[in-house]
DNA sequence: CGGACACTTGCGCTTATGCGCATACAGGCA
DNA sequence: TGCCTGTATGCGCATAAGCGCAAGTGTCCG
C-alpha cells in the first residue's frame, strides 16, 4: 500500500474547519510556517501545530525544518485520487481571502 | 441559501465509514431502503436509519415513503461542487462490491 | 552559556459522535 | 381492530476529538 492509510483517514483529516482552512492556504504549493498559519487562522500555537501535524500524518503535507521554523507544504507525491478529493473540497469552500485575513487589512 | 448548510457540514457527513459505504451503494442513482443497506453493510436498524437520516439532512440524499419502506436515493439536485466532492471520495474508496456483499454470495 | 523565538507534546477537561436498547410511529394485511 | 414488517427516535453510555495550559525540544544569536 503506497498510499498512507485508508481513504477514511483522509476524510477524517478533512473533518475540521481549521484544518480545511489551513489546507486552503497551504495548497498553493508554497511553504508555510506554523506561525503564519496560526495568525491567518486565529488559532493558538499548540492548536495549529497539532492540526498541521495531523495533516502531515495522513500524508497530505510534508514539513521541513528551516532554522527555528517548520515549513509545511503540500505533499507533491500525493496520489492523484487524494489530490482530487482535496481539490474538490477546497473548491467548495468560501474563498477565505477576505474573512480570515481582513484582520490585518483592518 | 439553495445549498443545504456549509461545505463543512458535507465533510462532516462523510466522516464515517458506514455513511461512506452507504453512499457508495446509494450513489448508483437507484432507490435503496434502509433494510437493504443495513444488510449490505452489516449494521443494526437504528444505526443505519440514523446514518441515512444524517446524509439526508445535509442534502446528499432524498427519501420517499413507499408503503412500509423508506427509499433513499441520491439527491438529483445536488450542487455540482458537492457532487464533485462525493464522487472524488467515492472514487478513492475500495470497490466494496465483494467484501460487503460476499455474505449473500457465500 | 543563556535567553529569545518557533514549534511540539503530555495532561486533564469538555464536548461531540456513534452505538445499542427499547419504544414509538407508519403502512399493509387479515 | 390486531398484528406484522419497516423505519424513526428518546435515552444513556462509551469513546473520540479538539482545546488550553504548561513544560519540553530545537535553533539562532549575543
Amino acid at each position: 500500500m503506497p498510499q498512507p492509510p485508508a481513504p477514511d483517514a483522509l476524510i477524517s483529516a478533512l473533518c475540521d474547519p481549521t484544518r480545511l482552512r489551513a489546507l486552503q492556504i497551504v495548497w498553493d504549493g508554497d511553504e508555510h510556517c506554523v506561525c503564519e498559519l496560526m495568525e491567518a487562522l486565529d488559532a493558538t500555537q499548540s492548536r495549529m501545530s497539532r492540526h498541521m501535524s495531523r495533516l502531515k500524518s495522513v500524508g497530505l503535507l510534508i514539513d521541513r525544518r528551516d532554522a527555528q521554523w517548520v515549513r509545511y507544504r503540500r505533499n507533491p507525491d500525493l496520489p492523484v485520487g487524494w489530490a482530487a478529493i482535496v481539490e474538490a473540497v477546497l473548491a467548495a469552500l468560501p474563498p477565505l481571502a477576505e474573512p480570515d485575513r481582513q484582520k490585518q487589512a483592518a
